[in-house]
DNA sequence: ACCTGAACACCGTTCAAGT
DNA sequence: ACCTGAACACCGTTCAAGT
């Protein structure tokens, strides 16, 4: 049986690194982290194996976070808008948290639950610019994949900057959204990325 | 008098960090740097006050030589066709360097040497800009400072993916730069960063 | 069954001892 | 004037001792 304090701590954890990591990225130091839920550091351990697989498991729920947004708005009258406002969301959640850009890269292979978190995003991606692509929003060469590793571009854009720039992020959404439209569009040079290079 | 095996070892020092940092990020120990260059760890300190100060230090060396990519460019016949190849050129340079974009967020405020190199950047990117929009191969709302911030997304777009997958950053990079173009245009939310923020 | 902090192998950085 | 490795304060991780 599982005690009650140590689903209570577990939550604690969760809930410290969640902002350590989003504050700070993912170099915080895991003495940090477990002060901050108020427990011994190596009660880190005991609930997950690794610090990598603690910020697999936080990264994971952003992306949830993102398909759950994404399943909403496969429903909407406007695909176009629809699409825009899945990058918009996704960006913002990047924008939010400075270790979500590190997570996608580190944890790009490894980590089960990373992976189907992964899975079911392109999922719901693919949809969402099929229904796009069929009310001519936009180009036709542009694939669900595409879109998810659109959304590090414009909150990576942002990141050499020196101060505070809120918001910033939507201006070069913007340029690379208006990239997938149609009319801009002239051939690729290079086929897309196939699920497997992204499920790895 | 500086000697002759400190300017050897400095020399040897940079290669070794140049490489590792490359095919590792900036991860990498000291340690390791030091051994691959042939001198004791105790060496790396006397020559560069930090690893932040030798990353940096590296990290300035590519952007000079996208400078110089760019000043070269900038006498080009056809305007347009130099901006994309300005930008091919720098998304290369990060796609094969993991350090180039770690660097470019965790150097955004510091070290002096980094600082000038982007002022340099900035003025050439913005050259660039200028012929290619009075030739009207790009948007007139996009600005120099635009271009070096996007420099970072196509190959950022390709970091979350697993296999090694080359040249894809080509693809994301044609998709960024159609955004660009004139023909997609829509009216951008957030006004350009200015120069004195990118600078810090 | 779980929590905890001391212990371990690393890291970046410093510095006394060498040449 | 410069090189070097031992020494220091950290880090992530392990584990014996507690409850």
């Amino acid at each position: 049986m599982t005690r009650a304090d140590a689903v209570r701590n577990r939550r604690l954890l969760m809930d410290a690194a969640t902002a350590e990591f989003a504050e700070n990225g993912m170099d915080v130091s895991i003495t940090r982290i477990a002060s901050r839920a108020g427990v011994g550091k190596g009660t880190v351990f005991r609930h997950f194996d690794t610090k990598e697989q603690l910020l697999a498991e936080i990264f994971s729920d952003r992306l949830e976070e993102l398909v759950a947004a994404g399943e909403r708005l496969a429903e909407s009258a406007d695909p176009g808008a629809a699409l825009l406002e899945f990058m918009t969301i996704g960006t913002e959640i990047q924008a939010r948290d400075r270790s979500f850009c590190q997570a996608a890269a580190a944890l790009s292979r490894c980590e089960a639950t990373v992976r189907t978190s992964r899975e079911r995003l392109a999922d719901v991606a693919d949809v969402l610019v099929e229904r796009a692509r069929a009310a001519g929003a936009v180009r036709d060469d542009v694939t669900g994949l595409d879109v998810v590793l659109l959304l590090s571009a414009a909150s990576q854009a942002v990141l050499s900057l020196s101060g505070e720039t809120p918001g910033l992020w939507r201006r070069y959404l913007a340029m690379v959204f208006d990239g997938l439209r149609p009319e801009a569009a002239r051939p690729l040079p290079v086929p897309a990325p196939t699920r497997a290079e992204f499920t790895g």
